[in-house]
DNA sequence: GTTTGTGAATGAGTTCACAGCA
DNA sequence: TGCTGTGAACTCATTCACAAAC
């Protein structure tokens, strides 16, 4: 089994913390990882990283473990996280503008290409190394950078139709801080962050 | 059943959204709301709706529906969202900053009343209506202010030092946004939001 | 006829437990 | 002995289906 099945999305998740922890560990540790090890990092049992591994193929040697190095790269291509990916950000305002500057995203390989914004006042003005562009420019200039990627940092109204925009210029996943559900068409895959949803999940664990 | 029981985590988040089209379609929509309604502006199906307001109580009524004010009271007293939450932010580097700005807390019911940092270029200066503060000072304004919630918006090698901070300045709750499982005092609840972690999970669905 | 509340059935995901290889 | 890979058991969540209420 090495092409990419149907696994539980959670398991995605914890298959990206697993390549952290290779990505971390690398050169510091020994040339083999076993699964306790992967897993006590990750906060995750070792039967649990064995099983999520188990989807894609055999990777280890009972009795010696993963071969850190092999692993990483296996996770990484599992991932599509071996090469650059390009993305487009879509509002400029403090959200987008942290976003743009998000010195994750670079260090895990994501390139965030292009900003646009459709108030005047914000097109023509920098963030970091990007000059921000207006929304208008977003099909060709998406399209030239080949970005597979589109993330939503505009307010709840006007998220939608960025959404469709970004879809229509070919971008095949949503990344959406919108406190909205949106719509698009096959093959776009969306996920959402809701800021304020997250404070609330942790309010109603709050005592008294 | 009214009191809190132990629900799905996944029913929790669901609760938040129900809530919030609750308080979207107050007064522009009739006085009765179905389950349908609801799931149909949840994207939930109107069965899981049903379902997930039956671990708190019997708020409907057969045939007719759910009262729009009152279902919303009920719902915002059991997500502890009936009155203000006081949270504190740890780092003003632009991922603090942005969230000390964000609109959504405030119009969702939390407060963010004070934010600290280490770095002293960047003690005195102002978010917005909010003045950023040494970090020293955490604990005796965290206590002070009465917050109950605390976001961190740091770097990872920092988060876990301040994760232990936060909890012993009195903090139920934490919201992490830097990359890393932080370990807390139990009668903590900690939420991790990892944004590169968001990208990856949507490369792994990406073509080719 | 409409819509709720809920026990029962189904389904998904995690944990267990052990055979097999190093 | 140490550790992997995996079918089987189990746990948890969602969906179904229907009796009761309006």
């Amino acid at each position: 089994m090495t092409a990419n099945p149907v696994i539980p999305e959670a398991a995605v998740a914890r298959l990206a913390a697993y390549l952290r922890v290779l990505t971390e560990c690398q050169a510091e540790e020994s040339r083999h990882v076993s699964s306790a090890f992967i897993g006590a990092q990750a906060g995750v049992s070792p039967d649990q990283v064995r099983k999520d591994l188990s989807y894609f193929g055999e990777f280890g040697r009972p009795g010696v473990g993963y071969d850190l190095e092999q692993l990483r790269g296996q996770l990484a291509r599992i991932m599509r996280l071996n090469r650059v990916q390009v993305a487009v950000l879509v509002g400029a305002g403090s959200l987008g503008s942290a976003l743009a500057r998000y010195p994750g995203f670079a260090q895990r390989g994501f390139r965030v290409a292009a900003v646009f914004d459709l108030d005047p006042q914000r097109v023509g003005t920098r963030i970091g190394e990007i000059g921000v562009e207006h929304v208008g420019q977003l099909r060709q200039r998406t399209t030239e950078l080949g970005a597979t990627i589109g993330i939503i940092a505009v307010p709840r109204s006007a998220c939608q139709s960025v959404a469709t925009a970004l879809a229509a210029a070919g971008v095949k996943a949503i990344l959406n801080f919108a406190p909205a559900k949106i719509r698009v068409p096959d093959g776009v895959n969306v996920r959402s962050v809701d800021l304020a949803r997250e404070l609330e999940c942790l309010a109603y664990y709050l005592p008294g």
